[in-house]
DNA sequence: AACTATTTATAAGA
DNA sequence: TTCTTATAAATAGTT
């Protein structure tokens, strides 16, 4: 909304920065007190500067603080997906998440189909096509980084897991070990070895099949 | 921002005030994670609906650096590319031409950066990427079948325009070897012939370079 | 801090 | 509801 249509990423330049913050802060919270009053709802900003002075916004239509709307926040975060908890709610509204989820991948879908729908109208040169091309590629590799570093992610919090269920599993092998030996001392024989190591059987394998059903 | 001034006051009819409640929501945290990542602060926005429902976003500092990539592209969109034919105008009337050819093109670009610009703050799923990525890769296979078509086409232009060539210059040969032929009833002799082939050196050459210039 | 040229958000309308 | 359009609002760069 300037002179210049602005990239979505840190403003380097520090002088710029600054009066951007002062600027987009009191923007921001313009925005929500205006979205509390004309829809009656409760809205909360909350500002820390990068010197890390405090900002913040309270609108509600019963009490004016952020404390008190923090403390029904934590309330509701505490209630594992209670959402709506007023009466008979049929629950019309659909997940935040999967509305913002998904409508980027929608909204490139209908782009692409208008980009080729259009291609038969308009002339495009072999360059344009070149350059979008080369746009597209990118937004692969880019898009194939981030799905590679989710998976880097996920192979390590399971990494995690399985080390520490086979610790758990060590020790219960030794308590089974040590509950057979007071059994020899009755029973004066008997290898049940194979019901404790057939709990141990390749958890590379359920690993490496369970990464593609996440 | 409206077709008309708003009062901000609570809006009294119901479904004009959820509309605006879903639409100033969205808008608010869009302005609160661009204040996040421009100026490098923390942010969070608390909004409960209504009914109850809670909405919510938070923005730490964290740096994403793929929009430069697309700059470029979007530079040259902006940049007439092509310049007009007719005669001397100062056509006021350019940029819309330019506008509609390239609106396509600019607006998967916008998709594609606001998805990875909100990739930081959703959590998405290896298999969100792996669906876009298929779309991408579905969208980078039809753009460079489009591409082949669009060479295809301009390919057999150029053939067509070098057969006509080619006809009128047999017939120039013709007409000029009859002109000697007139000449060498008065002259008695003499070879011209290299004059008259010197006109037909490498088409295709010429066409093939011609081809990454269009 | 005030000024605009532009971009962005959005109230109505289709 | 979703998409489009006209208009208001926000704001980047400038003075």
């Amino acid at each position: 909304m300037g002179r210049r249509k602005l990239e979505i990423k840190r403003i380097e330049d520090n002088s710029s920065r600054l009066v951007a913050f002062s600027k987009r802060r009191t923007g921001l919270i313009k925005k929500a007190r205006h979205l509390s009053v004309l829809c009656d709802v409760d809205v909360a900003v909350i500002v820390f500067s990068a010197r890390g002075k405090l900002y913040e916004f309270c609108g509600s239509a019963s009490s004016n603080s952020v404390a008190h709307l923090l403390a029904r926040y934590e309330k509701s975060c505490l209630e594992p997906e209670s959402g709506t908890i007023k009466g008979d709610d049929l629950d019309l509204e659909l997940p935040v998440h999967e509305c913002t989820k998904f409508r980027t991948c929608k909204e490139l879908l209908q782009a692409v189909d208008r980009l080729v729908e259009e291609n038969n109208a308009e002339e495009l040169s072999v360059n344009d096509m070149t350059q979008l091309e080369e746009e597209l590629h990118a937004a692969l590799v880019e898009t194939r980084s981030i799905k590679t570093q989710l998976m880097m992610n996920y192979i390590t919090t399971l990494q995690e897991e399985e080390k520490k269920l086979n610790q758990d599993k060590e020790e219960t092998v030794k308590q089974i070990a040590s509950m057979e030996h007071m059994f020899a001392d009755v029973d004066e024989g008997g290898g049940h070895d194979d019901l404790a190591n057939n709990k141990m059987n390749s958890p590379q394998h359920l690993l490496t099949l369970s990464l593609f059903n996440a």
